[in-house]
DNA sequence: TGTTTCCAATTGTCCGGTCAATTACGCTTC
DNA sequence: GAAGCGTAATTGACCGGACAATTGGAAACA
């Protein structure tokens, strides 16, 4: 055991047994050199862990302050990639086959979340297997209007419209708020998708936000007939930063 | 802008453009010293935070080698408790009807994901809304042979199991893995629950897994009626770490 | 009393150095 | 050719120091 390791563990133990009161002061790096005999680097590098940790708050001048009197398990789930969010990613294209402007209302703007009377540009279709052509399922995309530039190359791309809109008008997706419920599929959707009406199925509603934007600049809904698909994650505990 | 800073961003530059090989030696610090002119304190400084970007991994002896090109970009889902993988959490509570062993086979071994022949600890009954009773979903909770002996206090349990095991056998949950299909509610649970048989509704698994385990300690099943119920989760961009 | 100015305390940034731990690699040996 | 060994190279872990940047509060002032 290193010596910044062990003084990681004593004032992380100090913390958690409520030595140092949570938004209190914590010693000075000082005084933390003259109680333990070490060098100011030392104690910075256990200071630094315990700030990583997100136990600590550092700053110039103000001192060093307790956050937390133990560290937040957390519990997370991370894509590399947005293309994650289903499992079957790129293996499929989609079939558009109704595309123009709707004004919300009633089901629709409930089922998107949003205010009726809005306008979105919408792309239906079926999507299906890059192998068999299976249907996979239905979708539906909206994208708002001041991105609604994008509709002539939508009509070639068979991939995802939200990277067209990302590249197109240089955006950072900064969050995706995923919904998924059951529902009883529609007659329409049935006979496009060639199944029974009313057989379960999962409707999957994707928010996209876009940098710090308040509304998503983009939604997308899919039916997916319940015996042809799941959707599964996997959630790691993750201690708040590094290696114990 | 700082020394190591501009070091950072020097050297993250001419990693994305491809000047250091991925998977090939990286400068020594002293090499970087020399050739920018700095102490070896501030090129670690660099390093260290290119290290946590995931771009370079150093081992002493062996060197510093480069990981990849850019920083791979994440989205990520983050729970601070177990409790909110329910959108309910808290506010129910578990009333049980069925409780004892039963071998795996058939649908439900499927269902489980687990081999036929294995035998499990099974509860099963509603879950509740603590404020006006009304049903939410059926659940059935499959408790592990080697943790059965939660059985007796599982009785005046009602609200997590997994808990009561957590707590029981100082066990701690490394990760759980979630799965969300569509299914008909069969006629049984359809009149517990007090609705038309076949509507529709959400199937979730859950499986609990402890430490580095290979199974799950436990499994849980839920049946959620569609119009009751949605999951919903939001992944945020977080960069690999740090701040830049 | 309210505002400004200044100072001391604290963390941030950098420099210099030494020794230890780890690893790759060349050498010897069998 | 394979295995063991020793050495050099490299990162890790410390020490010491100096000055800058930031902040809170005290002192001076209007």
């Amino acid at each position: 055991m290193t010596r910044y390791k062990e003084l990681r563990q004593i004032l992380a133990d100090e913390i958690a047994a409520g030595k140092h009161a949570v938004g209190g002061r914590f010693p000075t790096e000082f005084e933390l050199c003259d109680r333990f005999g070490v060098s100011r680097h030392t104690v910075r590098e256990a200071l630094r862990m315990l700030q990583d940790q997100g136990l600590l708050s550092r700053q110039a001048g103000a001192g060093t302050i307790v956050l937390a009197r133990t560290r937040p398990t957390l519990y997370s789930q991370t894509l590399d990639s947005l293309d994650h969010l289903s499992d079957y990613a790129a293996e499929t294209r989609f079939e558009c086959s109704h595309e123009g402007f709707v004004t919300l209302r009633g089901a629709l703007a409930e089922t998107l979340g949003c205010a009726p009377g809005e306008r979105w540009l919408r792309f239906a279709g079926l999507r299906r297997a890059l192998t068999d052509d299976t249907a996979i399922c239905w979708t539906e995309i909206f994208v708002a209007e001041p991105y609604a530039a994008i509709r002539e190359q939508a009509a070639k791309e068979t991939g995802s419209i939200y990277k067209l809109v990302v590249t197109r008008f240089g955006i950072e997706i900064s969050e995706v708020e995923q919904r998924v419920s059951a529902l009883a599929v529609p007659p329409e959707i049935a006979a496009a998708l060639g199944i029974d009406a009313a057989a379960p199925a999962l409707l999957t509603r994707r928010r996209y936000y876009a940098n710090d934007a308040q509304t998503p600049f983009e939604i997308t809904v899919s039916v997916h007939p319940g015996d042809r698909y799941s959707h599964t994650h996997r959630l790691k505990r993750g201690n708040g930063a590094g290696p114990s």
